[in-house]
Parts: C-alpha cells; sequence; structure tokens
DNA sequence: CCGTATCCACAGCGATACTG
DNA sequence: CAGTATCGCTGTGGATACGG
C-alpha cells in the first residue's frame, strides 16, 4: 500500500528501468495488502467481514485504507449494493489477478529458500 | 529444496505465523533493499562508495544498515581488505542472485502494467 | 574509506468512539 | 454492516558528528 496521501515518488528513481519494481515492492510490502489480495484471489468475491475476520488481526481501520489503496490502483473493485443492512463486495480486477500471479510465483521462490534464510539469519547471530 | 509435501496452500497461512511471501515482501518492501540488490546484480562487485553514490539520495546510515540487514539473510556477501584506506566489497551472494532473477520478473511485470496503475489512479482521483 | 552513535521528525498503525 | 474521526504510541529513516 503505502501512502495515505500524495504520491510524487516516482520522480526520484535516477534510472528508469530500476524504478517500477520499486514502486511496487513499496507498495504492497506494507503489513497487509498481500494477505488482502491472497485471500481475494482464493475466494473470488467477499464482503467486508468476511474479509476481517480472515485476516485475523487486521483492524477496521487498516482494512479499510488497505481496500481503498488497492482499489485506487486498480487491482481490486468495490460493489456497493444499496441493501438494508448494507452489503459491500470486494474483487480482484484483472490487473489483480494478474499482480496475484506474480505473488504466486514471488511464493514459490520464498517458500523454497526460506530454509537457506533461516539458516543465514542464524548463522550471522552466532558470528556477531 | 525440500519434499513435495511443504507445498502449503498460501492462503493457508495466517498473519500470525510465518508467511513467506508477506515475509519476503515486507523484507525487501523497504526503501532502499531494491535498489541495492539490483545495482549489486547489475555491476556485480562492488565497494561501499561506489553504491552509495549509484543509489542516489541514500545516506550513509541507510546504506549500512540496508546491506547489514541483506548480510543477515544471506543475500549478500561482505568481504574487507585489510589496507589502508580500507577496501570492503559487496557482492550478491548465489541466494542473492537467484532472489534477483524474481525481482527482474516482478519488474517486467510492474513495467508492462505501470501504465495501467497510473491510468487507475487517475480515475479513483477524479471520481472521489 | 567505511563505518557507529545520537538525536529527532514524521508516517504507520492500533485503539477507541461515533455514524448512515 | 460498513464505514469515518481522532488520538497516541512506535519504528523508520534523515542529519549530523565522531571513530578505526
Amino acid at each position: 500500500m503505502g501512502t495515505e496521501k500524495e504520491n510524487k515518488k516516482l520522480a526520484d528513481c535516477a534510472p528508469e528501468e530500476l524504478c517500477p519494481v520499486r514502486d511496487i515492492m513499496a507498495r504492497f510490502g506494507d503489513k497487509w495488502s498481500v494477505y488482502t489480495i491472497l485471500y481475494l484471489g482464493q475466494h473470488g468475491k467477499l464482503r467486508f467481514n468476511e474479509l476481517k475476520s480472515m485476516i485475523s488481526g487486521i483492524s477496521q481501520r487498516m482494512l479499510t485504507v488497505t481496500l481503498r489503496s488497492l482499489e485506487e490502483d486498480g487491482l481490486v473493485s468495490r460493489a456497493v449494493f444499496p441493501e438494508v443492512p448494507p452489503r459491500v463486495e470486494y474483487e480482484l480486477t484483472a490487473l489483480g489477478r494478474s499482480l496475484l500471479q506474480q505473488l504466486l510465483q514471488l511464493s514459490d521462490w520464498a517458500s523454497q529458500n526460506l530454509e537457506q534464510v533461516l539458516e543465514a539469519r542464524q548463522r550471522y547471530a552466532k558470528k556477531a
């Protein structure tokens, strides 16, 4: 996710080819965006409180902020139904689903190399 | 590598436990890690001040912190040469280079979809 | 040249209370 | 049900000064 206000970060990346990844990583390296995308990817359409109970530990405020951010980037769609009580459904867009594929690939790498990283951390801890 | 069994469903990882993607995104979604990895990947071996001048805007403190973190995770190696003045060279490890490949793929996705994201942000700005 | 040590500003996030 | 408003704590990161 990232900025809750204006985004003016695209200017200060010196070499252009290196910039987009940075932007993506910064945007989704926050505490909740990845979970939100993963759960929406798995379940398709979800209501606000369904998501809230799935992503254990998230506060109402942060779920709102995260969803707004993803919606702003065109990764999640928001559908409001004029009922009582109100119903709002969130869903990944086509763009969001394509990002999900990237996250799944990164997930594979992470799963396969997690052990090595943890071992490296232990070695580092002992050495220092 | 591991057994076939360890291929656990991604959305099964609750926020409390160790979710590999989440961990990776959180670890490299910070302000400078991606740049550091990409520059080291492009140039092979680099000295501290070479990196510092390439990554425009980074402070000495943050470059040190970032490099220590990457070293701790076993992604970057650090070689100190007992000379006067001192020389220190940083380089991606094999693990680091494999992560680099993932970042490059994510970079491709980001480059290809950046336009759509920017358009979505503009639409959102006008709508709201 | 390659760091460490402080200090501090500010954004991220949780907790809580209130609303259509 | 699905938010918005407000407040305060905390961690990240920038500036600066000092050390091997």
